[in-house]
DNA sequence: TTGGCTTAGTTAAACGTTTAACTTGTGAGT
DNA sequence: ACTCACAAGTTAAACGTTTAACTAAGCCAA
């Protein structure tokens, strides 16, 4: 490997003017700018990562951390916005480090390896992480921006699904097609996003004048998923049978109560339309194929990466947010109501 | 940020001593690594990772590379490889660089910059990679491993899948049910992978005394997808009313082979029984649900770093291979011959 | 007493960059 | 002719480690 000493040997040079030149700096001559440009040319020089870090205290890498159970939960929704910040990150060129975390990070517990070897210049954060763990990290004066969380103290860059507006998209959809009897299935309202498409649904609502009726509501289980969809559904039916639409809370929901519907000899959607949200790989396959929100996870990996890069280089003092749009996703489990 | 330093005044030691504790070398004292230890705890001191990668030539990192098609496309096959590696690193106190490459890297192209900046130990490949990249990496003398690719010339450490004993099973599955009439859909034999679940098909068939007839693989089509599984069994009916199962080479195939069965009102499984290959998160919506064989996608990734690792520990000198079992997973697609 | 061996450290160089501070040469202004 | 400013580089320190080579002290055998 070539070293930054080679190059100015061969162009009769001091090792601070390659440095210079490779730093594009107007105090080298044009002239010398070239002769030291076609040295590194042939040489194929290039300058070492560690050597640079160690003098500019910059490692050129962003970290980013998940709770371990976000990691491996089953469906892939942050190993997804993961996958969206490495595949930008080149463009920026960084590279992005991964790290697992307990969701119960205590005072015991180390800060990632890559915090306390200095080896990363910013962190993103997906997801709900622990206080404390923000606070310790604050401690080292990293500039940190979060993805699908929004902690309740400081004030920090944020990425976050603008769950208000999709979830009035979701409802307009279901207006579009003439219903007026829409079920909100909300598993819980522990989760802010889930409230907040719950608010979108009330006021798609309200601007079609259509009166919000309480009970067309289902919120007291545990949280959503296929298995509380059905019981949601089941409760929903019996309590408000007259209902032509349902607006679930996300897709695993949404198959749930498919499932509850099927096994009732009720069709979806000429009996009941059915939207879903999040976009799952498995929504295409379904029978009938599911309607849905699709929200764009690679989409939000890059815009954190965005965000921090942007921090990174100029220093914007006052932290952006950004709200990303999902889509409508019309497939065939809705329709027009009789 | 305390440095090696700050430690050595506090603990009345030079720098060296520090280093070595911090290394255990048994040439300081123990009531010394003990005053040390101290000093390093209160302080909470560690080491930084360039100052420490500059003079050790090692960066602490591992390149993962992949072709862009491989990472963009939507069977996200590659990318869950990768999210093994990465969930595995972290226990060898290592992390994983990504990058992507074109799939025609050409004279012109750069290296990664990983490899540029010195800024990895070693590089993981996955799947297949232009031969004139792997020579120009061999250039810098950086010790590689491949996942779910051989290069033809070389002698590497590798994680493959054992697809022949995994053709083996499937097929012996639908024996195991009585069947004898049964299909193969490759597709096409292009990828080696392909071709070595057929043969463990033909092994199979063998093995159980039947006599393998040609006109029950269906392989002249460009790839393996939905649209081209759909084609195969339609072929493939024609020619051979009389099959019972179907093994298709992956799980795209038997979803199309799955549409084509229900739109001509055959019943899976007991018209006919079908089974297919990866386990797809789709499979278990499918209706019914697909039989198939589960590829270890995630352990492939910790595979390749617990080689990669080995090597850069011990530096084993002949490099190991390593076949990965797939799993044969019984759903409700197959059945018993009538 | 001398020499050599062992133990427990220390000294200092080296890793490959960046960059503040300095130098040298040239031309303009007075 | 002298100063001053500026352009175009160079010098040298610094970044924070690791490690080969050295040293000083203690002990033991001859």
């Amino acid at each position: 490997m070539p070293t930054i000493k080679d190059v100015a040997k061969k162009a009769n040079v001091s090792i601070a003017t390659v440095s210079l030149v490779i730093h594009n700096n107007n105090r080298i001559s044009p002239k010398t700018k070239r002769r030291v440009q076609k040295a590194i040319d042939d040489l194929s020089y290039h300058p070492t990562r560690s050597a640079r870090g160690l003098v500019s205290q910059k490692s050129g890498n962003i970290g980013f951390i998940l709770t371990e159970d976000h990691f491996t939960r089953s469906e892939p929704f942050y190993s997804q916005i993961f996958l969206g910040t490495e595949f930008i990150a080149r463009n920026y060129e960084y590279y992005i480090l991964l790290t697992t975390i307990t969701p119960n990070f205590s005072g015991e517990d180390r800060l990632p390896r890559f915090v306390l070897e200095n080896n990363v210049d910013g962190i993103i954060l997906a997801g709900k992480v622990p206080d404390l763990l923000i606070e310790r990290l604050q401690e080292y004066k990293l500039p940190l921006a979060f993805v699908d969380y929004y902690p309740s103290t400081g004030n920090f860059p944020v990425v976050m699904i603008d769950n208000i507006n999709a979830g009035m998209q979701a409802t307009q959809h279901l207006i579009d097609c003439n219903h007026t009897k829409i079920a909100f299935l909300a598993g819980d309202f522990e989760h802010p996003s889930i409230h907040e498409r719950f608010q979108g649904y009330k006021m798609a609502l309200e601007k079609a004048g259509i009166t919000f009726d309480e009970r067309n509501v289902i919120s007291d289980l545990p949280y959503p998923s296929r298995k509380y969809g059905y019981q949601a559904v089941t409760r929903l039916l019996s309590q408000c049978p007259d209902i032509t639409a349902i607006f679930a809370c996300n897709d695993a929901m949404a198959i749930g109560v498919l499932r509850y519907l099927k096994e009732h000899g009720l069709s979806v959607p000429h009996d009941i339309s059915l939207i879903g949200f999040d976009d799952v790989e498995a929504d295409i396959y379904l029978d009938p194929p599911l309607t849905t929100m699709r929200v764009p996870k690679i989409d939000m990996g890059i815009e954190a990466i965005r965000l921090m890069v942007d921090f990174l280089n100029n220093n914007i003092s006052n932290p952006r947010k950004v709200l990303v749009p999902a889509e409508l996703i019309v497939r065939q489990s809705t329709c027009s109501a009789a």
